[in-house]
Parts: C-alpha cells; structure tokens; sequence
DNA sequence: CAGTTTTACTTGAAGACTCAACTTCCCTAT
DNA sequence: ATAGGGAAGTTGAGTCTTCAAGTAAAACTG
C-alpha cells in the first residue's frame, strides 16, 4: 500500500526534469548577469546600487515625493530592516531625507530631495538604454508580454500577503 | 536639419512605454522576491545562502566533483574575486576542499568534500519542492517553454564573451 | 483605562559582495 | 634565455544585507 502524500512530504521528491533544469538554470544565468550589470552600470554611473536607484524612483513617482517607510519597503519588496540601512545611506548622500509623520509619532516619510531628482535625472536615460539593450531590443512583442504574465504570477504567489494562501490556515 | 543618431546617443532617450515599464516591473519584483525567497529558505534549512548551493551543485556534477576556481565562477556567472571569497567559506563549513592544479602552479581546484556532499543530499528536496512551489507549480508547459527561450536570450546577450559583439571591435 | 499585543522603525554585529591592488606563474616573441 | 604581457587566484577595505533584538507609540481587550 501507498502512503498517502501529506503536506510535509518526505516521500521521493519529485526532482526537476531535464526540460525544467534547463528553464530553471537559464534562469538563474539570467537574473544573475542582469542584476549584476544593471548593479555594474549604475554603480559607476550614478554611484549606487540597482535596489538603491528603485527606491528613489518609487519616491519620485508618489505623490509629494514621499512614503512612510514600511509602503517604500512593500512597493520595493525588500524588508525594513534593509531599507532603513538603504535610506541612510541615501541620506547621507542627499538624495533623500526623513521626515516625520505628524499623524503617527512612530511612523517616518523618507522624501526625495531635489538632488536626487536630479540624479535621477541625469541617469535614468542611461539606464533604461541599459535595461533595453539587455533585454527589450532582444525580445520579440510577444516575448515581451509572456514575460510580464509570468514573472506577475511568480512575484504574485511570493507576496508577503499571499504567503500562507496555500498552508491549513482556515481550513 | 536632425542630427544623425551615433552610439553615444545624447538625443531624447527611448523610455519604455506604458506596457513595458509594466513587464519590467513585474520582472523586477519576481525576481527580489523569488531570490530572497530561495536564500532565506536554503539559509534556514541548510545554513548558506542560494549562490552557495549553486556553486555546490556545480560541484557535485563535476567530474571527480571538482573544478578550477574560474571554471566554477564562469559556470556560476559570478566574479572570481567573489568565488574567492565563497569557497574560503566554504572550506570552513568543511564543504568544499581546495587542491593545488598539478599542471598549473597558479591553479586552484575546488573540490566537494562528502560532508558537502550529504548536505547537499540532505537539502535538495527542500530547495526542488521551493522552486516548484514558487516557479514550476504555478506556469503552464507552454510558460515555462516560454521563460526557458526568454532567459537563454537575456543571459546571452549579457555574457562576458558577447560583451563586446555590439561593439567596433573588428569593424 | 490599565495591561497586552501589534505595528513602525532602528540598531549593531556578522556575513556577503565589490573593487582595485597584488602575487605568482605561464606564454610568447625576440 | 628573457623581458613583457597576460592569466589565475587572493586579499583587504569599504559597502550592502541579514538577523535578532531593541525602542516607542498605536491599537486592542477586558
């Protein structure tokens, strides 16, 4: 008699096959080499880091050019922690300052100064020449689109918020 | 009269469109949140983070299960500076060994040790069940065939050797 | 409204990565 | 042979990330 599969599985493990090997490890060569030269091109560039140029980005694009620190951490799916490290560092550099939030006393805005506008700027055209040339100019339209459907539904079964959807939670 | 377009182009840069930022987007938090998913599992359960497996895995498939230290990092896509430092912590977990090369004083060998081995036994269902968990579970045949020709694309176009192919280099 | 739990954010130490500089050795051309 | 240049790998300092633990304020709960 089979033992039934339960939820924690110790059974055979259902390895990849040789066709998901070679998705999976095209994968990882891919985000690897991107995220390594987009870090390249903007570290030299603009003197930070990929993650660093997004943040600055999502603040440019909200509304007062500012968030409370914990939306700035969801948006950019990092965790507090590091962005707390991220904006200090930012705000060293005067791209970005901290305010307080009058209506919560705990709560921290970490608003884009005009600096970092500016920064922004002055290397967002390279950058996104970056990400075409690495990319956008070597995909098909259609290509295109299928990325964007399956990286949503990845990034969507990771959500913070939909970690859990899956486990007995509520039955 | 408009000024012809050149390599070092200054002219109003081609920003991505509405849909584009969208697939760039989705491709960005993806791939935060699968990397972070995929190193907080591995560091958890086996102690070092996701690259670290990576370079273990390479390893055990190896010949003799073991590899010159560029070899690795090129299979790995990584510096080897950065090989440098991961195989010297490495051999303190007493998972990796280093062996001179016989036939090239410079040369470094790294080698799998039977501990690195049987952590990597022990530990593979864990990380196969996280990948389909989050990547493999959740995509059609039709996706992942999808990914699978999208990454080959991107990776090559960032690897090391084509990094020059766009570039005046032989007229 | 006092006590408890949550939420917001920060901190410091430890680990990991980058960059430039360095050592050692191989290879080639003279 | 030998000088010059390149390849293999390492190192250390500085930066970035993680993790666990911390503070302070809000939000519950009886």
């Amino acid at each position: 008699m089979k033992t039934a599969p339960t939820s924690a599985d110790h059974g055979e493990p259902r390895w990849l096959t040789d066709g998901e090997q070679r998705v999976w490890r095209a994968y990882i060569d891919a985000t690897t080499l991107l995220e390594d030269h987009l870090d390249r091109q903007l570290q030299r560039d603009a003197g930070m880091p990929h993650v660093y140029y997004g943040l600055l980005v999502k603040l440019a694009e909200a509304p007062e050019r500012r968030l409370r620190m914990t939306e700035l951490a969801m948006s950019a799916k990092i965790t507090r922690s590091r962005l707390s490290h991220a904006v200090a560092r930012l705000e060293k550099s005067g791209w970005v300052r901290r305010e307080d939030c009058p209506s919560d006393k705990r709560g921290q805005f970490a608003v884009l100064t005009d600096e970092g506008r500016d920064v922004l700027r002055r290397h967002a055209p390279g950058h996104v020449a970056a990400v075409r040339q690495a990319v956008f100019d070597r995909l098909t339209p259609e290509q295109q689109k299928s990325l964007g459907e399956i990286m949503r539904i990845v990034a969507e079964g990771l959500q913070p918020s939909e970690a859990g959807a899956d486990l007995p939670w509520l039955r």
